[in-house]
DNA sequence: CTGCATGCAAATCTTTTGCATAAGA
DNA sequence: TCTTATGCAAAAGATTTGCATGCAG
């Protein structure tokens, strides 16, 4: 049988919710637990781990692996493209043209199942293409 | 001054990379720890990372990072696209024409340099395709 | 009540690093 | 002999988990 989740309604689920909903960075678990304790002083970071899984899970909010060994998250579930920059390694989101046309030229040749894409754009972001101008 | 690098031959990084280089799957550092120590039983994981580290930079060979909280790493340096699945976590070369013009549609809006891109396609690969159907 | 959620601490896992020694040039 | 690479162990980070307790339904 499939796994029943009830959940609860919790403060400091919601709480974690709202700092991320609107922001448009895409903030470490480490980070959002330090926003969120001026609001919860005693929330943990489990607690807050806990919740970006699940929340995660449930497609409320993205995962997204960039490469410097956290996962950062992303208030928009909606799927969208990255830039990350190589070396500051925040993350940005472009705003971009549908380019889901790509799923179905790499499901060219391959026998798995293509159901979706993420891509990261790298470089270089506005600001540190800023400061190297200096 | 630039950072001069003078590298030593070394029996562990050629054994590392002898591993590596004709896989086509896409090993993380423990795996290639587990399997350099049958012909170096010695061999340290902390030389393992060193090592893998060192090429990467070289761009010798590709770090990926597919969300499963450990690095895996790709022999082909060559900028390719990968198909990583949903329920394995495997990665998988895909073998695609080049789309690289899509870099040109992300840049538009957008004031960072965009010098390349990272596509990571998802969903089941052929194994799990055919355990599924069972 | 009953079960989900939390806080806290300990445990895991992955990756990095310091240091003394070994190997390469 | 001078520098780079190694092995080992400890350290550092990030994430997960066990458990007793608290809160929601």
């Amino acid at each position: 049988m499939a796994t029943t989740r009830t959940l609860n309604k919790s403060r400091q689920r919601d709480a974690i919710l709202n700092y991320l909903l609107p922001r448009k960075d895409h903030p470490t678990a480490d980070a959002i637990y330090n926003a969120v304790k001026e609001e919860f002083p005693n929330i943990s970071l489990g607690t807050v781990y806990r919740n970006l899984s699940l929340l995660a899970e449930l497609g409320v909010i993205q995962k997204i692996s960039c490469g410097d060994n956290s996962e950062h998250f992303d208030g928009n579930p909606k799927p969208h493209n990255h830039f990350i920059c190589s070396e500051c390694y925040s993350v940005i989101d472009l705003e971009m043209e549908n380019i889901d046309f790509i799923d179905t030229l790499a499901a060219t040749n391959f026998n798995g199942k293509i159901s979706g894409h993420n891509i990261y754009f790298y470089g270089k972001c506005p600001n540190c293409l800023k400061k190297e101008t200096n």
